[in-house]
DNA sequence: TTTTGAGTTGTTCGA
DNA sequence: GTCGAACAACTCAAA
């Protein structure tokens, strides 16, 4: 019998899964394999809304496979022991898997790759995350993009039409003797119980990764062009956790958007944002060393602020003083996801106006997110702090206020999360600093007491930002 | 090699 | 209130 192991990774579904369907196609046994060695992700280990959804993804998973007559094995790592080790237990001759970019699951995956097939072993590795690989997108010579347009046109000429792969109907069965550990073993649910709101807003899995995205093209496609940047609107597709997990792919939601000629404007502008991801994902391949260090080497030594710990904390617990700043941070705190716009606003606010180093944001980010990933955090926060591909100009400073007046207009999004602002009616709600003493008592908002003075003035720490990024070196 | 056009997401100021 | 210009040159990409 011969018997091929398929190591799941961040691929977490059945469905358009090309190092699955191969393993069916070529062998009579497939044992699925989820390894857990948090340890091999280098300084970019999972954070706790991360853990909180791979807990629940690998339960969906697991059901999954049982639906189809198999189940999940887990196992701890180092990984390459571990698929040696259930290797020797099911004289598999074959293990393929879903690539990873990342630069340290890049490395250890050729190293695992060497040394099975040195054992012996059949080793293959196929794309499910991304249209287009970071090598398959590049100029004349083979160099990367580092600019999106041009890079969005080549994607574009290539063609974005490789349609999804099947799901198996139908699994073969596990011998009940395998040992898998279990779930809970791994202790990747928090001791504290702080997930309440992560349960409220997400349900983990290929199944309702699926729903959402026919929920997204049946509501919200129509209007995405423009609403996708409203913090208060269910605008967005909502699919960047499943997208990071692998519960749904790129190629399957491309087919989706397809079908739906009727709604090309929307269509369109979410392939961008697609195109968005696969760019992060080409950059970080290219430039592996731009997870803590910057794409543009004039900021190096850039004078960052000296992170100090209670302004961080405030920005971390939505304590700034700033009603739309304040109203993502909660928002991220609480769900484990902030709105875009609200995170380029939040971001912009660390960098630019405490001047706060980008990585403390980056890590903060990647603790609390659900859809954290290394290629779009490393592109959102290199960006925003100025210091990245395509980085915004540095006189390119977000003001709170006038973002929250043009895309948070009903005050809605900041009432929700800030609640003890709900009462100020609306263009107040953005500024309370500036609001009439009457105004603010008459809703009973003590400034200081109920929500924080501004811990930073907008008009001068804007300043002294621009000052600090016009002393850039003109080059290295 | 040289040249040319273009470059996600903004703000402020003054007319 | 609305509009255009300034912000600052530089790098990227392609011809």
């Amino acid at each position: 019998m011969t018997t091929t192991i398929l190591w799941f990774r961040r691929d977490l579904r059945l469905a358009d899964n090309p190092a699955l369907l191969k393993a069916l196609q070529t062998a009579e046994r497939v044992v699925p394999l989820f390894i857990f060695a948090p340890e091999e992700e280098a300084g970019w280990k999972p954070g706790a809304a991360s853990r909180w959804w791979l807990r629940h993804s690998l339960a969906a998973l697991d059901e999954s496979l049982r639906q189809a007559g198999s189940r999940l094995l887990i196992r701890r790592g180092p990984s390459l022991d571990a698929l040696r080790q259930v290797g020797l237990e099911t004289g598999a001759g074959q293990i393929y898997w879903n690539r990873l970019y990342e630069p340290a699951a890049v490395a250890r995956d050729q190293a695992i790759k060497h040394a099975l097939r040195a054992d012996g072993l059949r080793v293959e590795s196929f794309n499910s995350a991304l249209l287009r690989e970071p090598w398959q997108v590049t100029r004349g010579k083979g160099e990367p993009y580092k600019v999106f347009t041009p890079y969005w046109n080549t994607l574009r000429r290539q063609g974005l039409s490789e349609p999804p792969l099947p799901a198996p109907a139908a699994l073969p069965p596990l011998p009940p003797a395998l040992h898998s550990l279990s779930l809970d073993s791994l202790a990747l649910l928090p001791t504290i119980p702080w997930d309440g709101g992560l349960r409220q807003a997400w349900r983990p899995g290929e199944s309702a990764a699926m729903a959402r995205l026919e929920a997204f093209i049946g509501e919200a496609l129509t209007g995405y062009a423009q609403d996708r940047d409203r913090p208060g609107h269910p605008g967005t597709s909502g699919l960047s956790p499943h997208l990071h997990f692998g519960e749904i792919g790129p190629r399957q939601i491309v087919q989706a958007l397809q079908a739906r000629e009727e709604q090309a404007g929307g269509a369109e502008c979410h392939l961008r944002q697609l195109a968005w991801r696969e760019f992060a994902h080409h950059l970080l391949f290219h430039f592996p060393h731009t997870p803590e260090s910057p794409l543009d080497r004039r900021f190096q030594h850039f004078p960052w602020n000296e992170a100090d710990h209670d302004t961080l904390r405030a920005w971390q617990q939505g304590r700034t003083g700033i009603p739309l700043v304040d109203a993502g941070m909660r928002e991220l705190w609480q769900t484990g996801w902030m709105h875009n716009r609200v995170r380029m606003v939040a971001a912009s606010f660390l960098v630019k106006n405490l001047r706060v180093h980008w990585l403390e944001g980056a890590r903060w980010f990647w603790d609390t997110l659900v859809d954290a990933n290394l290629a779009n955090n490393t592109l959102g926060w290199q960006w925003v702090a100025g210091c990245g591909a395509d980085a915004a100009p540095y006189f390119r400073v977000f003001n709170p206020v006038l973002q929250g007046e043009r895309f948070d207009p009903s005050g809605d999004y900041v009432r929700r999360w800030v609640p003890e602002l709900a009462r100020l009616p609306c263009p107040a709600i953005h500024q309370p600093w500036a609001a009439p003493a009457a105004l603010l008592e008459s809703v009973g908002v003590r400034l200081g007491v109920d929500y924080p003075k501004p811990v930073a003035d907008l008009k001068t720490s804007r300043e002294q930002a621009l000052a600090a990024y016009r002393g850039l070196p003109k080059t290295v």
